[in-house]
DNA sequence: ACTTTGAAGCGAAATTATTCGCATTAAGGA
DNA sequence: TCCTTAATGCGAATAATTTCGCTTCAAAGT
């Protein structure tokens, strides 16, 4: 992702007051009214410095994004099938609805290298859903495949957020799982 | 949309000229590349009139789609409820797939203004589908909901496209018109 | 510690994008 | 047909973005 030959100290600390200047801007206003000339004013960092480690302000974007999904939302282990999905659903609802839902969608449209990454990023979720999945299969539930569960739970959650700009409750986000649960096997 | 208060002649020559020139240099590189300056002379529309008309790139890319959106793709009506279904599933795919597909999402994204002019076409749309359900109930058959077919056919052919970036066949599609139609009632 | 050198700071220069003022064209209505 | 004036063309002015050359700082290896 980031093949800095020099990694620590200082660098770090640019990088860190970069991202959070994008994050905080991007809290702010919408990611259309954002230029580099801001993130250099607001994190304290030179412009040239952003230019030449990121090029543009959408690899910076696509940079945060990317750092934010490595990071957070573990897939969740509660016991039962239906107690993990539902997890699961709500934590993806809260996210896909919050401040940085739209860019995780813009990261998945755009780019070049970002869309390996971001392709990365996936197969490494998908791994850890199906082995939710494996995990309820080895208690004796029968769960739905991986393929079920994006097409029945994950895309309406994202449809929702991306065409409604509405987020999607918790309620509702149960209301998916059951239909999953339901489909016939 | 556009309230011209001239909208006819030269007014409607030049937006059919930059229209298409939008669409031609889409089909060839991404809109993360296409700029103002390209669109001008492709079209040969002088730039300061760009600027003066849509403002910016993104609220031309915007009344692009709009257009696209507002002129193609009737709700069909074949005398079965299914048919109808699988007809607009795999035409829906079709679309998403298409060059135009990611602009789609991203009309849906971003904007202000444009954000209402999509809402309104949604809303359309979604009086259209509701017709084709009510004339399937008025011939007897059960029909889901507008949420249901939007939750469990729509949402995951906008998923495939944008997340996995492959087209959804016609198959896979006829599926997912399946499981709808399998939904407990 | 000391050295090497990648990364950052700085301001100016080059480039590109956006706006402006004015002249010209042609819609739309009388 | 003629008038009015919205819309476009045109080129210059202004503003913004992006790059460059150079200096300074400090990470990583010895």
């Amino acid at each position: 992702m980031e093949p800095a030959r020099r990694p620590g100290g200082r660098s770090a600390r640019v990088r860190t007051a970069v991202h959070e200047a994008v994050l905080d801007l991007l809290s702010k206003e919408d990611w259309g009214s954002l230029s580099l000339a801001q993130v250099a004013e607001r994190s304290g960092v030179h412009q040239a410095t952003l230019y030449r480690r990121w090029r543009t302000l959408g690899a910076l974007i696509d940079d945060v994004v990317t750092e934010q999904l490595s990071r957070g939302s573990p897939v969740p282990d509660t016991g039962t099938l239906r107690g993990d999905l539902e997890a699961y659903a709500v934590q993806v609802a809260a996210d896909v609805a919050g401040p940085l839902g739209p860019l995780y969608v813009r990261a998945a449209q755009v780019g070049t290298r970002v869309q390996d990454d971001n392709q990365l990023y996936m197969m490494d979720r998908a791994v850890r859903l199906q082995g939710m999945l494996e995990r309820a299969a080895a208690r004796g539930e029968s769960p739905p495949t991986l393929l079920e569960l994006m097409e029945v739970v994950i895309a309406p959650l994202y449809y929702h957020a991306i065409f409604f700009n509405r987020p999607v409750g918790a309620d509702h986000a149960r209301t998916l799982v059951d239909r999953l649960l339901s489909l016939p096997r």
